[in-house]
Order: structure tokens, then sequence, then C-alpha cells
DNA sequence: AAAAAAATATGACTTAAATCATATTTAAGA
DNA sequence: TCTTAAATATGATTTAAGTCATATTTTTTT
């Protein structure tokens, strides 16, 4: 469903989005540890969100990632296509081309409302409400 | 969600079950074509699904791949977990290795109704099932 | 201004998935 | 029984995803 990467990035994500701040940034290696990711590969990672505005970096001594309260408001569907890019999630099921209500391969009935449902949740969530989840003891931050 | 395998291997039973019988068993060559399926990397697959007994095989001249009656009552989820193996489906969507109910990840509650929604049609649908449906037109098997 | 600490940029390496190739076995038909 | 046509078995090659390493740039602190 979602790339090791996309997982990555939304582990880390959360991460900041629940432990960072403007005043407090976190480093690459205080980032890596706790959720469990190559050090290396996340940096690479955050990088490429921080060029795209979904995460906020600072160089230098006392820098680090962290979520801007605008890189709050955005939501999981973000992170996961910025990552994936945009198809992934919306690609017919048996990759094929003109996947549509019209045209539905054999796997389409089986699945596409509910698909449908998943991308829904995954586009009105917000990072910051996920945070709140997290913070509220409804759902864990997972190592 | 599938390994590229697991699509190709859905397709090439599904083709199976529309135009294959004990009667008239249909060579790899003649299969891979149709469905887009590289050639050897098709005849890895149904090989393996012939040791599992979910598609039938004959050698030899007038041989060639079929779905007998019982093949045909097999699940899609059945085709699936055989190639992918059964955690994949399962598996938690960001790995994690506690994941239930009262551990739920971040993403859990996003996703979790509905992918058990899938997972529930996948059980329940025979490829015979499918077959009807896309001799009918209801659906189409895809290239 | 110099030194140090952080992200950034670039690229090399590794591993697993996907693809391709070939030799072997089995069964049919002449 | 011999030839031929098919699946089977095994393994090599390629490609893409994931991982690791290092040099560069930026910013802070002294
Ligand atoms: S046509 Fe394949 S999922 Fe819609
Ligand atoms: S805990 Fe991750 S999907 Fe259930």
């Amino acid at each position: 469903m979602f790339s090791n990467s996309a997982k990555y990035a939304i582990k880390a994500v959360l991460y900041l989005a629940v432990n960072s701040s403007e005043e407090h940034k976190i480093m690459i290696k205080d980032l890596a540890k706790p959720i469990n990711v190559p050090r290396h590969y996340l940096a690479k990672l955050l990088q490429d969100l921080s060029k795209k505005h979904l995460v906020s970096s600072i160089k230098g001594p006392k820098g680090g990632f962290y979520l801007s309260a605008k890189n709050r408001k955005e939501k999981v569907i973000d992170i996961i296509n910025a990552v994936d890019g945009e198809e992934r999630m919306k690609a017919c099921l048996l990759s094929l081309e003109g996947c549509n209500a019209n045209n539905p391969c054999s796997l389409h009935h089986l699945i596409y409302d509910e698909r449908q449902a998943i991308l829904k949740n995954l586009n009105k969530t917000s990072l910051d409400h996920l945070a709140e989840h997290i913070k509220s003891g409804k759902s864990i931050l997972p190592l």
C-alpha cells in the first residue's frame, strides 16, 4: 500500500509533530533512533520533504528539523504523495491503464469503495490531528 | 497492496478460469501474451501455484495449464496469499509489530475497518464467481 | 575571523524483486 | 522406441528500492 519510504516519512513527521517546535528543533540523529529508521536514509527523506515545504529545517549549530504551524496543517496524504508520487494511491489494483467505473477490472468491485473511503480519510486528516491523538493516548507512535 | 507477482498471478488465473478447461489446456506462451506478463516470469509463478494445487498442469505435448473444478472454487485471497505470503495483507500499515485494536498505530483508525472489509471480500469471492462476472460483461480481464 | 555543528548534496553500495535463459523431465504421437 | 512438445527446475542477469558514506554549505558560538 505504502512504500517503505512513505512509512518512514510518516513516522518521522508524526514524531516531529509530537515532539518538535520552532523553539525545539530535532537533529536527524535524535530522530532516527526513536522511530527506528536508518539515519542516512531518513536524512534523505527529510531533505526531500523539506524542499517540498512539508517539514522545516535550519542548518548549523542549534539547527535541526521541526514542524511549523503551517506544516502541521498538512494532511497525511500530502506526506504520502510527496514520497510515493500522486499515482500510487490512485492506480488500479491490477495496474490496468483505463481503470474506471465504466471499465472495471475484475477486482474493482471487491475493493474500490473501501479504497476510496481510505483515501478520503487520509485526505481529511491533518498531522496536527494525529498528533493530538497520540498525545491523548488514543494511538501510539510506532517504533 | 499486492506485489507485482500477485497481480500477474491473479490475471493469469482469471484468464485460465475464463478460457481453459481440462479439455482445453493453455500453454504458457499462449497465456503470457494476452495478459501481458513476461513469459518466463509467468512460468515460474504458475509452477509455484501448481505445486500448491491452485492451478492444474500437464506436461508434454497436448499439455498446458488449466483450472480444475476444484481450482475454480478457490478464493481470490488464496492466490494472493500463495504468492505474497499470509502476512502481507494482514500486517500493520506502518509495519509495527504489535498491531491490534488495543495498541493501534497512528494510521490504524483511518484504515483498519476498510481494510478488513476488503479482506472479507477477497475471502468470500471465488475465481468461478469472478469468471462469471467477466463472461457476463460486468468486469473485464485486464491486459 | 575561526571553529564547530548542523543540514544539504551527491554518489556508491547492497539487497531484494523482477526478468531472462537454459538444461531437465514427462507425456504424446508417429 | 524415437522424436517432439510441453511443463519443471535451477540459476544468472537486470533493475529498482533501500541503505550507507563522504564532501559541501550554512549558521552559531567563541
Ligand atoms: S479497474 Fe482495477 S481497480 Fe478499478
Ligand atoms: S496498528 Fe498499524 S494498522 Fe493497526
